[in-house]
DNA sequence: CACCACGCAGAACGGTCGGTCCGTTCAGGC
DNA sequence: GCCTGAACGGACCGACCGTTCTGCGTGGTG
């Protein structure tokens, strides 16, 4: 049995994704889960403080979920660079689609300073870890720097998805990815 | 002189610039634009009209900047479409620098039909018709897709910005930008 | 001078926000 | 039995939300 906690984290991580982190109240977040205020308040000191569980919540998810998918979809580390545009084609193709949790953060949290910012930071930095070690795998040249133009893609399709809404988007991205590979390929070559 | 309603239309394009729509309320903008109540009321219906009002100078503006940034850096066809991500790079570095306007506003109005949405992806439409219409010029092959490419590179880039706000960001965009125009142009002649 | 539209300040509206405190219930360990 | 701690529903707080309305000063026009 998940323990009350778990479970108001969990509707709030939902409801957040939903509809925005300012958008939601937390009477909202409480109705939704069945859960009394002071069993919020005895768990978390503050709103703000929720939002960073929540995100804390996705990030470990989203590395899990990443790394599961890709690895799934393909065997070589070049393929499973490549992988992770399928994968983001099977994310927005989910009809709860709504963007990147850590984008929005970004976006209704402006303060360069805050924790939740931060949270942010780190999740990009994450990500761009995993590819470079793909990078790296498949003998790339400079695959750090690799890494963080194939995060600026990655990043560019999951905002391009949430605005228009479209599937077109990842097989978009990964032609482009395609062409990017190619092209340090034939760098390493000449 | 300027009216009254494109000085309280200014002080709210930039205070949810800097902050957010949701995180800005009617009263702070009234008091820092100086203007009453029923000022706002009588030329805006509702705090979702002045967001769309806000929206549609900020989408004129842009494309203003945009245009003469990149006719300014080059005057190739080719050299604009890199010149997009020095312009990137100015933004970037300009000490207000919060993140694109309508990536914020798709994030805090996630309602898929709302009219904020339509504004977001026309935005992004218009954008991706400018890059076209240079990739034509530039005798690319499949300029509409190759303009939905370097489009995705540019939303990364923006929301990479954002989130790490680090100017090198806009360095690894157009470098990627520079192996996407060598992918595209050995494609054409192979 | 009289008039009047304009923009101002500010009160008030109903509602929601995040956060606090209350008294009660109920399960588990001593 | 009894104590403790967790969780409950709900009242309550001050503050703010978007919106409407009233009243006052003011400057231009006849």
């Amino acid at each position: 049995m998940t323990s009350r906690r778990d479970h108001l984290l969990e509707t709030a991580v939902r409801l957040f994704g939903e509809r925005g982190f300012r958008a939601v109240g937390i009477d909202t977040i409480l109705a939704e889960a069945g859960v009394a205020k002071m069993t919020l308040y005895s768990h978390f000191r503050s709103k703000d403080e929720l939002i960073a569980a929540a995100l804390a919540v996705l990030e470990e998810r989203w590395r899990v979920w990443l790394r599961e998918r890709t690895d799934a979809l393909s065997n070589t580390p070049e393929g499973r660079l490549l992988a992770a545009f399928d994968a983001l084609a099977e994310w927005f193709s989910q009809p709860g689609f709504a963007g990147c949790a850590f984008i929005k953060a970004a976006g209704e949290f402006p303060a360069a300073d805050g924790p939740l910012r931060r949270l942010a930071s780190e999740h990009a930095e994450a990500t761009i870890k995993l590819f470079e070690s793909h990078a790296r795998e498949a003998m790339l040249p400079e695959p750090a720097e690799f890494a963080r133009q194939w995060h600026l893609l990655f990043c560019g399709a999951i905002v391009a998805a949430q605005c228009q809404n479209g599937a077109e988007v990842a097989a978009s991205a990964r032609s482009s990815g395609e062409r990017l590979l190619r092209g340090a390929r034939a760098e390493q070559r000449g």
